[in-house]
DNA sequence: TTATTTTTTTCGACGTCCGAAAAAAAGTTG
DNA sequence: CAACTTTTTTTCGGACGTCGAAAAAAATAA
C-alpha cells in the first residue's frame, strides 16, 4: 500500500525537483524552472528563495547568457546555479588492490582525486574498515576545505544492500565485508554502497536520461561480467543488493569451467581468461587461475583477432554467441528499451556482433525481441566514478537537501 | 525526474490510502483507519465524510462486531466499510476458444460468471473485438444492476502494452489481436490488458502483501510456461508489456524443440508436450503439435510417475533441472525475496524438487543464492480471474475514486 | 446522576500552492 | 527622454489539506 502524503512531504519535493531541474539542464532562470518544473513562477520564486538562504543555490552572472539574450525586450532573466561550496560528495571505487577516491562538489566540478593501493589478497573482513578509512583520511586530509556531507561506495562483485558489506568479490580474498557502517561512523555522514556495474548505468542515466531511462540493461565485459539495471527510472538492485549478476548466471548447463569454480557461467565465455582459454585452444576446463590473464590480455586478443588470427575470431565468436544469448534472457525475464555493452571488451564488440545476433535470434521469437536497441559504447575506465558521484549527488537532491533549513547548520559555521 | 507535487495530489493519495486501508483490512472504524494510515484523526474523519458523501464508503452495523466490545466503555466505534454498489468491475480471462467473465461489486464480491466460446483458429486480428465485445454484453445483458467501471483484460501469451493488443497468444491464430480499444470503446470505460501469470502475482500480492511483497516471481508451469513479475511492490511488465516471458527464454542453446519453433526454450522442457515427450522416449525434436496433449496430459503423467513408472519419473526430473536453472537466471538477475511455483503442474513440484535443488547449487553460488525463498503452491484454477478482479479493484481505488468528487455522477443518478 | 473512558467531530493555526496584480528591469517609440 | 511595451520576478490574498487541541458524543462504571 502506498503511504500517506502530507504538507512536508509537498514541499520537499518540490525542493528536490528544483534542485535536480538545475543539476540536469545547467544554470536556469526561475521562469524557465517554471515550464521544466511545471511550478508556478509564485511556487519557484518562494522555494528558490529559500534554497538560496540555505546556500544551496546561488545567482550567476552569465556573461555569454546576457550576450545571446542582447536586445530582448522585458527585465532580463538572471540566472540561478547549484552552490559549489553547498557540499561536497565523495566517491569511491573498490577493485583489486586498489581504493579510487574522488571529491567532488555539489555542483559536480571534481575537486580532487587519487588512488590508495592495499592488498586484496591479506585484508580481512573486519579489516579492511580501517584501511578504508587511513585511505580515505590521508585522500581528504591532502585537500583544502571541509569534508564530504555523503560518501558513495562502488565495488566490484557481490554486494550486500541492508548489511553494507561486500560479500563476495574479486577485491577481496575474504567474504562479508563490513565497508559502510566504519566509514559512516568514522566521517559521520551517510554513505551508500553499490555494485560497480550498476555505477555505468548510473553514469549513463544521469548524462542523457531520455536515451538511458525506463528500464534499461548496461551489461559491463572485462576481466569479468557484469550487469546494471535501470527499472522504472530508477536504479534496481534486487532485494539484498544482489541484483544484476548476470556474469555467474549460467549460459550453458555443465559447460566451460568458471572463474567462481562452477560451470558454464556466462563469465567463462565472456571473461578475459576465457576467451585467452579459447584462443590457445585450451581445454575449457582449465582453471582460469592457471591462466595468465591482465590488463592487456584482452587488447592483445582484439589486435590478434582483427589481424585474421583464427583462434582470437574463434574465441570472440563463442563470446559473441553467449552474449546473444544473454541478451535474448535479459529481454525475456525484463523487456527493455535498451541494451548497452561497455568495459574493456567492448572494443571487441564489432568482432562478435555477428554471432551476438545470430544467437539473439536463434533464442528468441520475433515478437519478443521486439524494440529493444543494443548498442556498444566505448569503455572509459572514469565511467564507474562518474556515475558514483552522480549517484552521491542525487542522494543530496533527494534525500539530504530536500529537507528544509539544512543551511543552518552552513550559516552557523559561516558566521 | 520526479514530478513536481501539489495539494490535489495529497489528498488524492490520501483518500487513496484510505480506500485501500478498507480493502485490505476489511470494515474498520476511523480510529483504526487512523492507525493504519498514519492518518490523524481529523483528516480521517474529513476523508471519510468526503467519500461517504460519494457513496464510495458507508457506516456498517455489525453484530459480531458489537458482541466482541460488549462491556468496553467509551464511545463504541463505528465501522465503515466499502459500499458494494459504488462500482462494479468485469474481469475477462482470455485463453483458447474460451472468454471467461467476472462481474464482481466494490466491494470485491463476485455478483456474476460464465464463460463464452470462441474459434481461436479462426478469428482475425481485427473480427475479434467484435467477438469480445458480444460475449460481455450477452453475459452483461443476463445481470441486474449498473455496467463495469472499468474493465480488466488477461490474456494468455504476451501482450503489448502500449498497444493494448495481444501480440502473441495460443489463444490466437493471428498476431496483434485488438482488444482494449474496441472494448474500451464499446463500454466508455477505462479498459486494462495484462498477461495472466501477471494476474497471478497481483492475486498473491493482494491476497497476502506481506509475505508475496518486494520483488517476487510467479513461475507457472501449465500447458506452457509463464512468469509473473513484482518489482518492489508493483507489477512489472517492461517497456512494452512483454517481460517476464521466461517460458520462451532460452535454456540449452540448441536444445529441445518448442512450440514457437526455437530450440531450448524452458517450455521445451517443462511445458505439457515436452514432459510427455520425455516420458514416452521420444526424440526430443518431435514437434508439439504432433503429440496428443490435452488438459488431462500432466494429471495422468504425475499418477504414472507417482506409481513409480521410470519413463515419467525421468521427465520430471530433466523438468525440474530446467526448472532449477531457470530459478537460478532469475535469481541472478533480480535477486527477488521469493519465487513461487504454481499451475496444474505445480502438483508434480515434489516430484521435480529434488532436481530443481540441485540444478539450483550448480547453477548458482551460494552468495547468491542467498535468502530467496521457493514455494510451490497448489494451482487454483480462479486465480487468475481473482488477480484480474484485484487489479480492476485497485485500479479504482488508486486511479478513479481517488480523484475528489466521483459521486456527484451517482447522485445525480440516484435523484 | 456524575465520573470515566473512548471515539468522533469541530475549530483554529499553519504551511503550501496558485492566480492575479504589482513591481522590476530591460528595450522601443514618438 | 518620457511614455509604452515586453518579459521576468515578487508580492499578496485566497483556497485547501493536514494537524493538534478541544469539544462533543456515546457508551460503561460508580
Amino acid at each position: 500500500m502506498t503511504q500517506k502524503a502530507d504538507r512536508d512531504q509537498i514541499r520537499r519535493q518540490n525542493r528536490s525537483v528544483v534542485l535536480q531541474a538545475l543539476r540536469r539542464q545547467g544554470p536556469q532562470a526561475r521562469i524557465d524552472l517554471g515550464r521544466v518544473t511545471q511550478l508556478s513562477p509564485a511556487t519557484v520564486t518562494s522555494i528558490t528563495s529559500d534554497l538560496i538562504a540555505e546556500g544551496l543555490i546561488a545567482g550567476v552572472d552569465d556573461e555569454a547568457q546576457r550576450e545571446r539574450e542582447k536586445g530582448a525586450r522585458g527585465r532580463p532573466r538572471s540566472l540561478l546555479t547549484l552552490d559549489g561550496t553547498a557540499a561536497r560528495v565523495l566517491a569511491v571505487k573498490l577493485s583489486v588492490n586498489t581504493i579510487e577516491m574522488a571529491l567532488a562538489d555539489y555542483g559536480g566540478r571534481l575537486v580532487g582525486r587519487d588512488v590508495a593501493s592495499f592488498d586484496s589478497a591479506t585484508v580481512t573482513a573486519d579489516g579492511f574498515g580501517e584501511v578504508l578509512i587511513d585511505s580515505l583520511q590521508t585522500f581528504l586530509g591532502g585537500l583544502e576545505g571541509p569534508p564530504p556531507a555523503i560518501i558513495a561506495l562502488a565495488s566490484q562483485g557481490v554486494v550486500d544492500d541492508s548489511a553494507g558489506t561486500v560479500a563476495w568479490s574479486p577485491a577481496f580474498a575474504v567474504r562479508h565485508v563490513a565497508v559502510v557502517e566504519p566509514v559512516a561512523r568514522a566521517f559521520g555522514v551517510p554513505c551508500l554502497l553499490s555494485n560497480d556495474t550498476n555505477m555505468i548505468a548510473e553514469a549513463l542515466h544521469r548524462t542523457d536520461p531520455a536515451r538511458y531511462g525506463g528500464t534499461f540493461a548496461v551489461i559491463f565485459i572485462d576481466y569479468g561480467v557484469g550487469m546494471g539495471l535501470f527499472v522504472n527510472n530508477r536504479l534496481f538492485v534486487g532485494e539484498t543488493g544482489a541484483a544484476a549478476e548476470i556474469g555467474h548466471a549460467n549460459h550453458i548447463p555443465g559447460g566451460s569451467l568458471c572463474r567462481c569454480g562452477r560451470r558454464g557461467c556466462l563469465e567463462a565465455y565472456l571473461g578475459d581468461y576465457a576467451l585467452l582459454r579459447h584462443a590457445r585452444g585450451l581445454d575449457l576446463q582449465t582453471p582460469p587461475s592457471r591462466l595468465p590473464v591482465g590488463r592487456e590480455t584482452i587488447r592483445e586478443l582484439i589486435a590478434a583477432a582483427r589481424a585474421g588470427e583464427d583462434g582470437a575470431l574463434d574465441a570472440f565468436n563463442a563470446g559473441g554467441t553467449a552474449l546473444g544469448y544473454a541478451f535474448a534472457r535479459v529481454i525475456a525475464t525484463l523487456d527493455p528499451r535498451r541494451i548497452v555493452v561497455t568495459g574493456a571488451a567492448a572494443d571487441a564488440y564489432p568482432l562478435m556482433e555477428t554471432a551476438a545476433r545470430a544467437a539473439l535470434e536463434e533464442a528468441l521469437v520475433a515478437d519478443l525481441r521486439g524494440s529493444v536497441e543494443i548498442e556498444a559504447i566505448p569503455w572509459e575506465e572514469d565511467l564507474i566514478l562518474r556515475g558514483t558521484v552522480a549517484r552521491a549527488l542525487h542522494a543530496l537532491d533527494t534525500e539530504i537537501f530536500s529537507d528544509t533549513g539544512y543551511g543552518s547548520q552552513k550559516e552557523a559555521q559561516g558566521g
